[in-house]
DNA sequence: GTTCGACATTCCAGTTTCAGGAAGGTTGTT
DNA sequence: AACAACCTTCCTGAAACTGGAATGTCGAAC
């Protein structure tokens, strides 16, 4: 499978791709006599994986330890479960966060459905984030 | 309010703040005499909700227009709620991501209880991926 | 009153994670 | 043979910080 395939199904940028090659986050199983990259099914659907991790900020040291966790079949099972369930924590955090800010946003759109917005609702809206999500 | 304080608060880096101001996004409302930057309790409010708006990946430039959407008390209130509605609909398409992802790992860590793991579960996990998230 | 640590300032350089573009080779179709 | 649509490497730049150097300020201790 060509770069561009991969990165399509990916939902990545070619350019993209090509960095995790370079990185050596993502790398394609072989080259092609004429220099092309070639990426199998797996790669694929590790890059997919990264696309998804990525999104929520989650750095590239972090896809390739979860990368790593699939990869390494000699790994203890506990050592894998102990980081997955440590991810899955963040992954909750950020979850609640998330939530918060669909919980603020709502309730500015809901403000102003008048004509003219009567007071600034950030106030509101953040005060409620003040009171819920302290560090 | 000193920037380490307001830091603190806010649940940033020092040099994070610094940047924000510097690049226009949260601006302390003025300077004391010594110089120093003097930061009230609404650019906390700001710093708290850019922190957690940038925690999901969302750029500078997004932060920038929803503060401008709480601070502009001129704007018509359909085009706040237009705007406000939009980022909603981001913010839910990372919702279902989010869950997506603790999905996997959610598999990854209980397909892991035994002492060994017997195949590689990314295989698994990703084919749900595959087949439940497309684009 | 000076000395000390913890704060603050600016400025500059480096890192991460790409994105854009140039210069050129490959493939497939017309 | 020409052409678009791929691919390659390499180099530069941009966004959003991050670290460090050199320096100034504040509050308390001696």
């Amino acid at each position: 499978m060509n770069i561009g395939d991969a990165a399509r199904a990916a939902g990545l940028p070619t350019k993209t791709v090509r960095y995790y090659a370079d990185i050596g986050l993502v790398t394609p199983s072989a080259r092609r006599a004429n220099g092309y990259r070639d990426y199998g099914v797996q790669e694929v659907q590790q890059l997919r994986f990264v696309q998804r991790t990525r999104s929520f900020g989650f750095s590239i040291d972090t896809c390739r330890e979860l990368l790593a966790l699939y990869a390494d079949h000699n790994r203890a099972s506990a050592d894998v479960k102990a980081i997955a369930l440590d991810h899955l924590t963040q992954i909750e955090a950020k979850m609640a966060e998330l939530q918060s800010l669909h919980d603020e946003l709502t309730h500015l759109a809901t403000a102003c459905q008048g004509d003219t917005r009567p007071d600034c609702p950030i106030l509101d809206g953040l005060a409620v984030g003040d009171d819920t999500y302290e560090n």
